[in-house]
DNA sequence: GTGAAAGCGCTAACAG
DNA sequence: CTGTTAGCGCTTTCAC
């Protein structure tokens, strides 16, 4: 058995609670029993027990990180080893270890998470995902349990949960301008899972730049794909066989360029010549596709450290009100978007 | 606060004990009084707290992943996740939780697992890598905590650690066999980090197979790169501006493969027409490089999966011995790889 | 500046 | 089949 606080105590001829005194660095201890006692420590191999350490001061110094149900997914997807990464660094700064959810059900997902809540896993919750109709967070806020939601909530009233996201319509409305402006007026839309909030984002962003550029908004030019790459792929069938094809496509996230891209030249249709592609995320790959992509960066190591930032300022102080943090983006300009010459403009 | 074992016990007028004792189904309790507390349970919305029971019972059912350094480099990598992904199912399975380290830096990690280990934070360990002159093992090893790495010991008298691995020597010899049947007698290797184990596996199997095969191994030919995709990049100008470049490549990865792939477009040097190119892990994008890649298949999930149930089984029955495990892997032809014709083969 | 004692919430002998 | 009791290892009043 590991050496515990009494024998420490019991050598340095100490209670156990001058030695509890001195790990939590106590200013009432004088410095030449500290010097000692963590002198006995260092002997001993002592270190503190964190179950019983949880178990007294109700804190765990850990927070739970809850991925979006279907992991495979998920896991494929750089993103969320990217905003993991994010939170990671600002946690160990802080002292703080990280719990992981493994549910792949919403189900399983609620449940997990209850048992950190009520069975004090963790300290706090960051939600790497905003999707509609969700229940966790109706639980969360309920429990009043400190969290934050990477995304934007959705079907509440504003100005309740803390939470960081990028303006996803802007950088939806910013890239169909871009495309607008190097003379496109037939643009298509790739979104994600309908069910997550970005994708209804990214389209207000995209119908926005339309109507404000005079275009119409077709809903054949519209499309959902939830599966990454293999989803990119369907979908662009789908819009190439149309009797009156894109120009231009605005993507949801990389991953499914890259299956767009593939399918677009296994179609033999020329990126960036006969279609203009642009996309969301700027994961580390993305310059690597032929041609390398044009997409928008949105900075997701950000989005994570910001996110445990939030959460461990809501621990600290609980007594603070919901916050809101937004992470810039910005337009990584690569090649697979072509200006339309004059000629080339169709009308409408 | 939550409501605890008492307060169950109390309304139900039982004693804590009875309570505990249905919370873990024991068979020495009525049915009758079973239900009676499960339903007291259910009305005051009680969940056992972890850590008392953690505490108490001397097990946590959480283990701890621990990550290569540079989480920057690691988690950019799909191995990541995916093998995560294979531990998570078991471990939902089993009933287990995950904690992940965060350490970015060699002592950091060694730190964060000695306070797993000694504060009883987790009940078992996977390391996700394996490097020579590693310390955390060594530092396992004597503890006797259980742990499984996924990869192969090194510097370390055999059958002494519980170990999930390929056979990467064995991989590579057949890959670069393949390339020898298809007839390149000019082929190269770039390496990963040479810390790795891995990267020492190839290596063997690379030369194995050259040997075999009657043919030389040029040290020009061999290169070692860790930053995955820029690293693949550097290596590639470094090979093909050699006198004698070389027909076919073997790339220890198939992030590292994009860049090659990459690079080599803007070299304006045709894959596979003049050169060819194999690489390990069968990541899921790794069919979305143009062309797409010819790749071993390393079966990633399961190295996870089975790694996780080793560490279960060694978790309950402390007096089993060092297993080991070989997962399978599988050439995936895909359109890296070209045949030579009879008269472009050199003789050497 | 330090010690004694109670308690965090649960489990596990030992009784009965 | 159920209750009593004594911890698990640490923190934290309250004394002195």
């Amino acid at each position: 058995m590991a050496a515990t606080i009494k024998d420490v105590a019991k050598r340095a001829n100490v209670s156990p609670s001058t030695v509890s005194r001195v790990i939590s660095n106590s200013s009432r201890i004088s410095q030449a029993t500290k010097d000692r006692v963590r002198k006995i420590m260092k002997e001993l191999g002592y270190h503190p027990n964190y179950n019983a350490r949880s178990l007294a001061n109700q804190h765990t110094k850990t927070i739970g990180i809850i991925m979006p149900r279907s992991a495979k997914v998920a896991f494929q997807n750089p993103f969320f080893p990217e905003v993991i990464r994010g939170i990671s660094m600002k946690a160990r700064q802080e002292g703080y270890g990280l719990y992981l959810s493994t549910g792949q059900t919403e189900e399983e997902i609620y449940e997990e998470v209850m048992h950190m809540v009520e069975g004090s896993r963790v300290d706090g919750i960051i939600l790497l995902y905003s999707k509609m109709n969700d229940t966790i967070m109706p639980y969360l806020m309920e429990k009043e349990f400190p969290f934050v939601l990477i995304g934007r909530p959705y079907d509440m009233p504003p100005g309740q949960v803390t939470h960081v996201d990028n303006d996803n319509v802007k950088a939806a409305k910013m890239v169909t301008e871009y495309l607008t402006l190097l003379g496109h007026t037939q643009i298509a839309f790739i979104g994600g899972d309908s069910e997550y909030v970005v994708t209804v984002d990214h389209l207000d962003g995209y119908k926005a730049a339309l109507e404000r550029s005079g275009l119409p908004v077709y809903d054949e030019y519209i499309v959902y794909n939830d599966e990454l790459e293999e989803g990119g792929q369907e979908a662009i069938i789908e819009l190439m066989s149309l009797t009156d094809p894109p120009s231009a496509l605005v993507v949801a996230d990389d991953i499914m360029t890259f299956g767009v891209l593939r399918m677009l030249y296994e179609m033999d249709v020329k990126v960036p010549d006969q279609l203009s592609v642009v996309s969301f995320n700027n994961v580390m790959i993305s310059e690597l596709s032929s041609p390398p992509m044009t997409t928008v960066d949105i900075h997701i190591v950000d989005l994570g450290s910001k996110a445990a930032q939030l959460l461990f300022d809501k621990i600290k102080q609980p007594e603070l009100g919901p916050q809101r943090l937004l992470v810039p983006h910005k337009l990584i300009k690569r090649q697979s978007c072509r200006k339309l010459a004059a000629k080339e403009i169709q009308s409408q």
